[in-house]
DNA sequence: CCTTTTTTTCAACGCTTGTTGAATACTCAT
DNA sequence: ATGAGTATTCAACAAGCGTTGAAAAAAAGG
Protein backbone atom coordinates (compact mmCIF):
# COMPACT_ATOMS: atom_id res chain seq x y z
CA UNK A 1 0.00 0.00 0.00
CA UNK A 2 1.51 3.66 -1.04
CA UNK A 3 -0.08 6.87 -0.04
CA UNK A 4 2.95 8.91 -0.68
CA UNK A 5 2.52 11.62 -2.94
CA UNK A 6 6.09 12.90 -3.89
CA UNK A 7 7.79 10.20 -5.94
CA UNK A 8 5.03 7.73 -6.87
CA UNK A 9 2.30 9.61 -8.65
CA UNK A 10 4.88 11.47 -10.84
CA UNK A 11 4.58 9.06 -13.83
CA UNK A 12 1.20 9.29 -13.47
CA UNK A 13 0.56 12.78 -13.29
CA UNK A 14 2.62 13.53 -16.44
CA UNK A 15 0.16 11.38 -18.13
CA UNK A 16 -2.60 13.66 -17.02
CA UNK A 17 -1.02 16.27 -17.99
CA UNK A 18 0.00 15.34 -21.59
CA UNK A 19 -3.20 14.14 -21.91
CA UNK A 20 -4.70 16.94 -20.82
CA UNK A 21 -2.97 19.05 -23.51
CA UNK A 22 -3.44 17.05 -26.67
CA UNK A 23 -6.79 16.51 -25.56
CA UNK A 24 -8.00 20.12 -25.53
CA UNK A 25 -6.09 20.54 -28.57
CA UNK A 26 -7.02 17.35 -31.05
CA UNK A 27 -9.87 15.74 -29.25
CA UNK A 28 -10.48 12.43 -27.90
CA UNK A 29 -9.80 10.43 -31.55
CA UNK A 30 -7.37 12.75 -32.86
CA UNK A 31 -5.10 11.48 -30.05
CA UNK A 32 -2.94 8.35 -29.88
CA UNK A 33 -2.26 6.81 -26.57
CA UNK A 34 1.81 6.39 -27.65
CA UNK A 35 1.60 10.97 -28.42
CA UNK A 36 -0.09 11.43 -24.86
CA UNK A 37 3.19 8.43 -23.57
CA UNK A 38 5.49 10.41 -25.60
CA UNK A 39 4.61 13.57 -24.54
CA UNK A 40 4.89 12.33 -20.69
CA UNK A 41 7.95 10.24 -21.62
CA UNK A 42 6.80 6.74 -20.37
CA UNK A 43 5.87 4.00 -21.73
CA UNK A 44 2.71 3.18 -23.48
CA UNK A 45 1.32 0.40 -21.41
CA UNK A 46 1.22 2.79 -18.54
CA UNK A 47 -1.39 4.93 -19.34
CA UNK A 48 -3.60 1.14 -19.88
CA UNK A 49 -2.08 0.25 -16.72
CA UNK A 50 -3.14 3.17 -14.29
CA UNK A 51 -6.38 4.26 -16.50
CA UNK A 52 -7.55 1.31 -17.75
CA UNK A 53 -9.31 2.22 -21.24
CA UNK A 54 -8.75 5.38 -23.29
CA UNK A 55 -12.05 6.52 -22.62
CA UNK A 56 -11.48 6.30 -18.73
CA UNK A 57 -8.29 8.47 -19.14
CA UNK A 58 -10.28 11.22 -21.07
CA UNK A 59 -13.11 10.97 -18.02
CA UNK A 60 -10.16 11.07 -15.31
CA UNK A 61 -8.27 14.19 -17.20
CA UNK A 62 -11.74 16.12 -17.03
CA UNK A 63 -13.12 15.19 -13.85
CA UNK A 64 -9.71 16.14 -12.11
CA UNK A 65 -9.82 19.97 -11.90
CA UNK A 66 -13.84 19.69 -11.74
CA UNK A 67 -14.43 19.88 -8.45
CA UNK A 68 -11.92 23.04 -7.77
CA UNK A 69 -13.43 24.69 -10.47
CA UNK A 70 -16.49 24.30 -8.85
CA UNK A 71 -15.16 25.35 -5.26
CA UNK A 72 -14.18 28.58 -7.23
CA UNK A 73 -17.21 29.59 -8.72
CA UNK A 74 -19.31 28.45 -5.90
CA UNK A 75 -17.27 31.29 -3.53
CA UNK A 76 -17.45 34.06 -5.57
CA UNK A 77 -21.22 33.70 -5.88
CA UNK A 78 -21.39 33.18 -2.02
CA UNK A 79 -18.95 36.25 -1.82
CA UNK A 80 -22.01 37.72 -4.32
CA UNK A 81 -24.49 37.41 -2.18
CA UNK A 82 -22.69 38.54 0.91
CA UNK A 83 -21.66 41.47 -0.31
CA UNK A 84 -25.25 42.64 -2.08
CA UNK A 85 -27.23 41.57 1.65
CA UNK A 86 -29.43 41.85 2.66
CA UNK A 87 -30.29 42.94 -1.02
CA UNK A 88 -30.60 40.86 -3.63
CA UNK A 89 -27.54 40.10 -5.78
CA UNK A 90 -27.47 41.56 -9.42
CA UNK A 91 -27.48 39.98 -12.38
CA UNK A 92 -24.03 41.18 -13.29
CA UNK A 93 -22.63 40.38 -10.34
CA UNK A 94 -23.78 36.58 -10.36
CA UNK A 95 -22.55 36.55 -14.21
CA UNK A 96 -19.34 37.85 -12.67
CA UNK A 97 -19.11 34.79 -9.80
CA UNK A 98 -19.59 32.77 -12.74
CA UNK A 99 -16.85 34.09 -15.02
CA UNK A 100 -14.06 35.62 -12.87
CA UNK A 101 -13.23 32.57 -11.29
CA UNK A 102 -12.27 30.89 -14.80
CA UNK A 103 -10.05 34.12 -15.53
CA UNK A 104 -8.50 33.90 -12.01
CA UNK A 105 -7.19 30.29 -12.67
CA UNK A 106 -5.88 31.17 -16.22
CA UNK A 107 -4.38 33.81 -14.77
CA UNK A 108 -1.91 31.99 -12.45
CA UNK A 109 0.61 30.72 -15.09
CA UNK A 110 -0.38 27.14 -14.72
CA UNK A 111 -0.57 26.00 -18.30
CA UNK A 112 -2.44 23.24 -17.29
CA UNK A 113 -5.65 25.51 -16.62
CA UNK A 114 -5.81 26.87 -19.93
CA UNK A 115 -5.75 23.38 -21.40
CA UNK A 116 -8.32 22.05 -18.79
CA UNK A 117 -10.37 25.36 -20.37
CA UNK A 118 -10.01 24.45 -23.25
CA UNK A 119 -10.66 20.79 -22.52
CA UNK A 120 -13.98 22.13 -21.21
CA UNK A 121 -15.07 23.88 -24.65
CA UNK A 122 -14.19 20.59 -26.71
CA UNK A 123 -16.37 18.74 -24.21
CA UNK A 124 -19.24 20.75 -24.40
CA UNK A 125 -19.88 21.24 -27.86
CA UNK A 126 -19.32 17.58 -28.30
CA UNK A 127 -22.63 15.55 -28.27
CA UNK A 128 -21.08 12.65 -26.97
CA UNK A 129 -18.94 13.49 -24.41
CA UNK A 130 -20.81 16.40 -23.42
CA UNK A 131 -23.91 14.27 -22.71
CA UNK A 132 -21.06 12.20 -20.87
CA UNK A 133 -19.51 14.33 -18.58
CA UNK A 134 -20.67 17.67 -18.24
CA UNK A 135 -24.32 16.51 -16.69
CA UNK A 136 -22.55 14.80 -14.02
CA UNK A 137 -19.08 17.42 -13.42
CA UNK A 138 -21.31 20.58 -13.53
CA UNK A 139 -25.16 20.42 -13.64
CA UNK A 140 -25.48 21.10 -9.99
CA UNK A 141 -23.23 24.12 -10.21
CA UNK A 142 -25.00 25.51 -12.94
CA UNK A 143 -28.34 25.12 -11.19
CA UNK A 144 -27.41 26.87 -8.48
CA UNK A 145 -26.11 30.01 -10.51
CA UNK A 146 -29.65 29.90 -12.93
CA UNK A 147 -31.66 29.86 -8.91
CA UNK A 148 -29.84 33.13 -8.17
CA UNK A 149 -30.09 34.77 -11.69
CA UNK A 150 -34.55 33.70 -11.03
CA UNK A 151 -34.48 35.57 -8.07
CA UNK A 152 -32.72 38.49 -9.59
CA UNK A 153 -35.44 38.19 -12.32
CA UNK A 154 -38.33 37.46 -10.43
CA UNK A 155 -40.64 38.30 -13.14
CA UNK A 156 -38.68 36.49 -15.97
CA UNK A 157 -40.13 33.12 -17.29
CA UNK A 158 -37.70 29.97 -16.83
CA UNK A 159 -37.25 29.18 -20.48
CA UNK A 160 -36.10 32.88 -21.08
CA UNK A 161 -33.90 32.44 -18.31
CA UNK A 162 -32.41 29.14 -19.78
CA UNK A 163 -32.10 30.31 -23.35
CA UNK A 164 -30.68 33.34 -21.78
CA UNK A 165 -27.82 30.95 -20.15
CA UNK A 166 -27.37 29.05 -23.18
CA UNK A 167 -26.56 32.14 -24.83
CA UNK A 168 -23.68 33.11 -22.23
CA UNK A 169 -22.33 29.25 -22.39
CA UNK A 170 -22.13 29.41 -25.68
CA UNK A 171 -20.07 32.75 -25.91
CA UNK A 172 -17.88 31.28 -23.37
CA UNK A 173 -17.61 27.78 -24.90
CA UNK A 174 -16.02 29.60 -27.68
CA UNK A 175 -13.80 32.04 -25.42
CA UNK A 176 -12.34 28.76 -23.83
CA UNK A 177 -11.70 27.15 -27.10
CA UNK A 178 -8.88 30.00 -28.06
CA UNK A 179 -9.40 29.44 -31.50
CA UNK A 180 -7.62 32.51 -32.19
CA UNK A 181 -10.26 33.70 -35.33
CA UNK A 182 -11.31 36.71 -33.58
CA UNK A 183 -7.51 37.15 -33.63
CA UNK A 184 -7.30 37.46 -37.50
CA UNK A 185 -10.89 38.46 -38.07
CA UNK A 186 -9.87 41.56 -35.96
CA UNK A 187 -6.92 41.74 -37.72
CA UNK A 188 -4.97 41.42 -34.24
CA UNK A 189 -7.04 43.74 -32.19
CA UNK A 190 -7.83 41.44 -30.28
CA UNK A 191 -6.96 38.52 -28.99
CA UNK A 192 -8.06 34.74 -27.85
CA UNK A 193 -5.82 34.43 -24.96
CA UNK A 194 -6.75 38.05 -23.71
CA UNK A 195 -9.46 36.48 -21.31
CA UNK A 196 -9.65 40.20 -18.81
CA UNK A 197 -10.70 42.22 -22.28
CA UNK A 198 -13.02 38.95 -22.87
CA UNK A 199 -14.58 38.67 -19.20
CA UNK A 200 -14.35 42.72 -19.28
CA UNK A 201 -16.49 43.00 -22.15
CA UNK A 202 -18.64 39.69 -21.77
CA UNK A 203 -19.67 40.39 -18.34
CA UNK A 204 -21.87 43.56 -19.35
CA UNK A 205 -22.85 42.16 -22.82
CA UNK A 206 -24.48 39.69 -20.94
CA UNK A 207 -26.11 41.24 -18.00
CA UNK A 208 -27.68 43.45 -20.87
CA UNK A 209 -28.99 40.76 -22.31
CA UNK A 210 -30.36 38.94 -19.41
CA UNK A 211 -32.19 42.24 -18.50
CA UNK A 212 -33.57 42.53 -21.91
CA UNK A 213 -35.04 39.29 -22.72
CA UNK A 214 -36.27 38.68 -19.19
CA UNK A 215 -37.52 41.72 -18.70
CA UNK A 216 -41.14 42.39 -17.93
CA UNK A 217 -44.06 43.21 -20.17
CA UNK B 1 -15.58 14.34 -70.63
CA UNK B 2 -19.46 14.33 -68.86
CA UNK B 3 -21.54 17.44 -67.62
CA UNK B 4 -24.17 15.69 -67.09
CA UNK B 5 -25.86 15.74 -63.70
CA UNK B 6 -28.13 13.24 -63.11
CA UNK B 7 -27.19 9.82 -63.52
CA UNK B 8 -23.25 10.13 -62.56
CA UNK B 9 -23.13 12.17 -59.98
CA UNK B 10 -25.82 10.48 -57.56
CA UNK B 11 -22.76 8.31 -56.06
CA UNK B 12 -20.51 11.17 -55.03
CA UNK B 13 -23.59 12.79 -54.03
CA UNK B 14 -24.21 10.22 -51.60
CA UNK B 15 -20.84 10.14 -50.34
CA UNK B 16 -20.74 13.62 -49.44
CA UNK B 17 -24.21 12.95 -47.28
CA UNK B 18 -22.80 10.46 -45.40
CA UNK B 19 -20.13 11.97 -44.88
CA UNK B 20 -21.59 15.50 -43.78
CA UNK B 21 -23.70 13.34 -41.42
CA UNK B 22 -21.14 11.73 -39.85
CA UNK B 23 -18.15 14.27 -39.60
CA UNK B 24 -21.04 16.71 -38.01
CA UNK B 25 -21.92 14.16 -35.72
CA UNK B 26 -18.37 12.75 -34.63
CA UNK B 27 -16.00 15.00 -36.06
CA UNK B 28 -13.11 14.61 -38.87
CA UNK B 29 -11.13 11.68 -36.48
CA UNK B 30 -14.11 10.26 -35.15
CA UNK B 31 -14.91 8.86 -38.63
CA UNK B 32 -13.48 6.09 -40.98
CA UNK B 33 -14.14 6.58 -44.39
CA UNK B 34 -15.28 2.71 -44.29
CA UNK B 35 -17.94 4.29 -42.10
CA UNK B 36 -18.90 6.95 -44.69
CA UNK B 37 -18.77 4.84 -47.40
CA UNK B 38 -20.95 1.61 -45.81
CA UNK B 39 -23.79 4.87 -45.13
CA UNK B 40 -23.76 5.46 -48.86
CA UNK B 41 -23.73 2.29 -49.85
CA UNK B 42 -20.65 2.53 -52.30
CA UNK B 43 -17.13 0.85 -52.00
CA UNK B 44 -14.16 2.49 -49.53
CA UNK B 45 -12.18 3.58 -52.69
CA UNK B 46 -14.66 5.15 -54.46
CA UNK B 47 -14.22 8.26 -52.28
CA UNK B 48 -10.95 8.34 -52.97
CA UNK B 49 -11.38 8.83 -56.40
CA UNK B 50 -13.48 11.30 -56.01
CA UNK B 51 -11.97 13.10 -53.56
CA UNK B 52 -8.37 12.01 -53.13
CA UNK B 53 -7.09 12.39 -49.32
CA UNK B 54 -9.69 12.43 -46.26
CA UNK B 55 -9.05 16.31 -45.44
CA UNK B 56 -9.90 16.75 -49.34
CA UNK B 57 -13.12 15.09 -48.59
CA UNK B 58 -13.85 16.81 -45.29
CA UNK B 59 -13.29 20.41 -47.20
CA UNK B 60 -15.46 19.26 -49.95
CA UNK B 61 -18.42 18.73 -47.38
CA UNK B 62 -18.09 22.02 -45.47
CA UNK B 63 -17.59 23.82 -48.80
CA UNK B 64 -20.82 22.51 -50.86
CA UNK B 65 -22.98 24.51 -49.26
CA UNK B 66 -21.39 27.61 -48.01
CA UNK B 67 -21.78 29.65 -51.49
CA UNK B 68 -25.64 28.81 -50.96
CA UNK B 69 -25.61 30.05 -47.46
CA UNK B 70 -23.80 33.11 -47.64
CA UNK B 71 -25.55 34.05 -50.38
CA UNK B 72 -29.00 33.76 -48.06
CA UNK B 73 -27.50 35.98 -45.23
CA UNK B 74 -25.85 38.54 -47.78
CA UNK B 75 -29.39 38.74 -49.07
CA UNK B 76 -31.14 39.33 -45.97
CA UNK B 77 -28.83 42.09 -45.19
CA UNK B 78 -29.47 43.66 -48.52
CA UNK B 79 -33.48 43.53 -47.55
CA UNK B 80 -32.71 44.87 -44.16
CA UNK B 81 -30.65 48.43 -45.46
CA UNK B 82 -33.38 48.70 -47.97
CA UNK B 83 -36.13 48.19 -45.86
CA UNK B 84 -34.32 51.36 -43.27
CA UNK B 85 -33.60 53.36 -46.40
CA UNK B 86 -33.11 56.30 -46.14
CA UNK B 87 -32.01 55.73 -42.37
CA UNK B 88 -29.49 53.56 -41.33
CA UNK B 89 -30.43 49.88 -40.19
CA UNK B 90 -30.62 49.22 -37.10
CA UNK B 91 -28.12 46.32 -34.47
CA UNK B 92 -31.51 44.13 -34.72
CA UNK B 93 -32.12 43.75 -38.10
CA UNK B 94 -28.73 43.36 -38.65
CA UNK B 95 -28.28 40.66 -36.18
CA UNK B 96 -30.98 39.29 -37.44
CA UNK B 97 -30.11 39.26 -41.07
CA UNK B 98 -27.13 37.35 -39.91
CA UNK B 99 -29.79 34.40 -38.01
CA UNK B 100 -32.93 34.12 -39.91
CA UNK B 101 -31.65 32.47 -42.98
CA UNK B 102 -29.85 29.91 -40.55
CA UNK B 103 -33.68 29.09 -39.31
CA UNK B 104 -34.67 29.09 -42.78
CA UNK B 105 -32.23 26.27 -44.15
CA UNK B 106 -33.25 24.45 -40.92
CA UNK B 107 -37.10 25.23 -41.74
CA UNK B 108 -37.20 23.77 -44.87
CA UNK B 109 -37.01 20.46 -43.59
CA UNK B 110 -33.57 19.19 -45.33
CA UNK B 111 -31.91 17.03 -42.90
CA UNK B 112 -29.07 17.51 -44.63
CA UNK B 113 -28.53 21.54 -43.66
CA UNK B 114 -28.75 20.61 -39.88
CA UNK B 115 -26.03 18.43 -40.74
CA UNK B 116 -23.91 21.21 -42.16
CA UNK B 117 -24.71 23.82 -39.50
CA UNK B 118 -23.98 21.50 -36.92
CA UNK B 119 -20.75 20.87 -39.10
CA UNK B 120 -19.93 24.82 -39.12
CA UNK B 121 -20.41 24.31 -34.97
CA UNK B 122 -17.38 21.76 -35.01
CA UNK B 123 -15.33 23.77 -37.06
CA UNK B 124 -15.51 26.59 -35.63
CA UNK B 125 -14.60 25.14 -32.25
CA UNK B 126 -11.66 23.69 -34.12
CA UNK B 127 -8.38 25.00 -34.07
CA UNK B 128 -6.85 23.61 -36.93
CA UNK B 129 -9.91 23.38 -38.93
CA UNK B 130 -11.29 26.67 -38.16
CA UNK B 131 -8.19 28.24 -39.27
CA UNK B 132 -8.00 25.65 -42.62
CA UNK B 133 -11.67 26.28 -43.68
CA UNK B 134 -13.96 29.10 -41.65
CA UNK B 135 -11.79 32.40 -43.21
CA UNK B 136 -12.00 31.41 -46.63
CA UNK B 137 -15.34 30.54 -46.69
CA UNK B 138 -16.84 33.20 -44.22
CA UNK B 139 -14.77 35.84 -43.56
CA UNK B 140 -15.34 38.08 -46.20
CA UNK B 141 -19.29 37.57 -45.38
CA UNK B 142 -18.79 38.27 -41.95
CA UNK B 143 -16.49 41.51 -42.49
CA UNK B 144 -19.46 42.93 -44.48
CA UNK B 145 -21.63 42.21 -41.14
CA UNK B 146 -19.44 44.01 -39.19
CA UNK B 147 -19.14 46.66 -41.12
CA UNK B 148 -23.04 47.35 -40.93
CA UNK B 149 -22.80 47.07 -37.45
CA UNK B 150 -20.07 49.75 -37.34
CA UNK B 151 -22.19 51.83 -38.87
CA UNK B 152 -25.14 51.42 -36.65
CA UNK B 153 -22.73 52.00 -33.75
CA UNK B 154 -20.74 55.00 -34.69
CA UNK B 155 -19.30 55.66 -31.43
CA UNK B 156 -18.18 52.25 -30.62
CA UNK B 157 -14.44 51.49 -30.51
CA UNK B 158 -13.80 48.63 -33.20
CA UNK B 159 -12.25 46.42 -30.60
CA UNK B 160 -15.55 46.46 -28.75
CA UNK B 161 -17.14 45.54 -31.52
CA UNK B 162 -15.13 42.40 -32.59
CA UNK B 163 -15.60 40.94 -29.24
CA UNK B 164 -19.39 41.79 -29.52
CA UNK B 165 -19.45 39.39 -32.76
CA UNK B 166 -17.57 36.99 -30.76
CA UNK B 167 -20.25 36.33 -28.12
CA UNK B 168 -22.70 36.24 -31.06
CA UNK B 169 -20.67 33.78 -32.54
CA UNK B 170 -19.87 31.69 -29.96
CA UNK B 171 -23.80 31.70 -28.99
CA UNK B 172 -24.73 30.71 -32.70
CA UNK B 173 -22.14 27.87 -32.62
CA UNK B 174 -23.50 26.44 -29.59
CA UNK B 175 -26.90 26.38 -30.82
CA UNK B 176 -25.74 25.07 -34.10
CA UNK B 177 -24.05 22.36 -32.32
CA UNK B 178 -27.08 20.23 -30.94
CA UNK B 179 -25.55 19.37 -27.90
CA UNK B 180 -28.81 18.81 -25.83
CA UNK B 181 -27.74 20.38 -22.93
CA UNK B 182 -30.05 23.00 -22.44
CA UNK B 183 -32.91 20.18 -22.85
CA UNK B 184 -31.69 18.44 -19.87
CA UNK B 185 -30.89 21.14 -17.66
CA UNK B 186 -34.08 23.11 -18.38
CA UNK B 187 -35.95 19.38 -18.10
CA UNK B 188 -37.36 19.89 -21.52
CA UNK B 189 -38.67 23.02 -21.42
CA UNK B 190 -36.38 24.58 -23.54
CA UNK B 191 -35.38 22.09 -27.09
CA UNK B 192 -32.10 22.05 -28.73
CA UNK B 193 -33.97 21.60 -32.01
CA UNK B 194 -35.84 24.41 -31.77
CA UNK B 195 -34.41 26.91 -33.56
CA UNK B 196 -37.30 29.74 -33.50
CA UNK B 197 -37.47 29.84 -30.34
CA UNK B 198 -33.41 29.86 -29.87
CA UNK B 199 -33.52 33.06 -32.16
CA UNK B 200 -36.82 34.35 -31.27
CA UNK B 201 -34.58 35.49 -27.79
CA UNK B 202 -31.46 35.29 -28.97
CA UNK B 203 -32.01 38.18 -31.41
CA UNK B 204 -33.16 40.55 -28.71
CA UNK B 205 -30.39 39.46 -26.59
CA UNK B 206 -27.38 40.10 -28.20
CA UNK B 207 -28.62 43.29 -30.03
CA UNK B 208 -29.19 44.63 -26.21
CA UNK B 209 -25.70 43.43 -25.47
CA UNK B 210 -24.14 45.38 -28.36
CA UNK B 211 -26.17 48.57 -27.44
CA UNK B 212 -24.52 48.00 -23.44
CA UNK B 213 -21.55 47.23 -24.60
CA UNK B 214 -21.01 49.65 -27.16
CA UNK B 215 -22.72 52.64 -25.76
CA UNK B 216 -21.05 55.92 -26.03
CA UNK B 217 -19.27 57.41 -22.55
C1' DC C 1 -21.12 -1.99 -82.74
C1' DC C 2 -16.78 -0.86 -81.45
C1' DT C 3 -13.65 2.41 -78.89
C1' DT C 4 -12.67 5.42 -75.52
C1' DT C 5 -13.42 7.41 -71.21
C1' DT C 6 -15.35 7.54 -66.84
C1' DT C 7 -17.10 5.30 -62.85
C1' DT C 8 -17.11 1.56 -59.56
C1' DT C 9 -15.45 -2.48 -57.42
C1' DC C 10 -12.01 -5.79 -55.75
C1' DA C 11 -8.11 -7.12 -53.29
C1' DA C 12 -4.44 -6.01 -51.04
C1' DC C 13 -0.52 -3.10 -49.14
C1' DG C 14 1.98 -1.16 -45.17
C1' DC C 15 1.09 1.19 -41.03
C1' DT C 16 -0.89 2.49 -36.74
C1' DT C 17 -4.07 1.70 -33.29
C1' DG C 18 -5.59 0.22 -28.30
C1' DT C 19 -4.78 -3.37 -25.39
C1' DT C 20 -2.58 -7.26 -22.91
C1' DG C 21 0.52 -10.78 -20.39
C1' DA C 22 4.81 -11.64 -18.97
C1' DA C 23 9.12 -9.83 -17.45
C1' DT C 24 11.83 -6.35 -14.94
C1' DA C 25 12.61 -2.54 -11.66
C1' DC C 26 11.48 -0.25 -7.74
C1' DT C 27 9.51 0.66 -2.71
C1' DC C 28 9.18 -0.34 1.70
C1' DA C 29 7.87 -2.75 5.97
C1' DT C 30 9.76 -6.22 8.68
C1' DA D 1 18.54 -8.76 3.42
C1' DT D 2 14.21 -10.68 2.24
C1' DG D 3 9.93 -10.84 0.39
C1' DA D 4 5.43 -8.79 -0.87
C1' DG D 5 3.35 -5.42 -3.49
C1' DT D 6 3.39 -1.82 -6.71
C1' DA D 7 5.10 0.56 -10.73
C1' DT D 8 7.07 0.39 -15.15
C1' DT D 9 8.78 -1.52 -19.36
C1' DC D 10 9.02 -4.81 -23.16
C1' DA D 11 7.26 -7.27 -26.92
C1' DA D 12 3.63 -8.60 -29.35
C1' DC D 13 -1.32 -9.30 -30.68
C1' DA D 14 -5.44 -8.80 -33.69
C1' DA D 15 -8.07 -5.27 -35.70
C1' DG D 16 -8.81 -1.47 -38.23
C1' DC D 17 -6.97 2.40 -40.76
C1' DG D 18 -6.23 5.32 -45.33
C1' DT D 19 -4.66 4.55 -49.66
C1' DT D 20 -3.48 2.37 -54.18
C1' DG D 21 -3.22 -0.29 -58.74
C1' DA D 22 -5.40 -3.20 -61.52
C1' DA D 23 -9.63 -5.29 -63.04
C1' DA D 24 -14.54 -4.91 -64.21
C1' DA D 25 -18.68 -2.35 -65.32
C1' DA D 26 -21.08 1.47 -67.17
C1' DA D 27 -21.58 5.42 -70.10
C1' DA D 28 -20.55 8.24 -74.06
C1' DG D 29 -19.25 9.18 -78.76
C1' DG D 30 -18.94 8.29 -83.47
Amino acid sequence: MKTDQTKSPAKRDRILDAAEHLFAERGFEGVTLRQIASKAGVDVALASYHFGKKDALFTAVFQRRAGELNSRRLAALADAKRHAAPQTVSVEAIVSAFLRPLEDVQRQGDSGWQDYLALIAYVNNHTYWGQRLMSSAFDQLVTEFIDALKTALPHAPDDKIYWCYHNLSGALTLTLARTGRIDRLSGGLCRSDDYKSAYDQMIPFMAAGFHDVCQPG
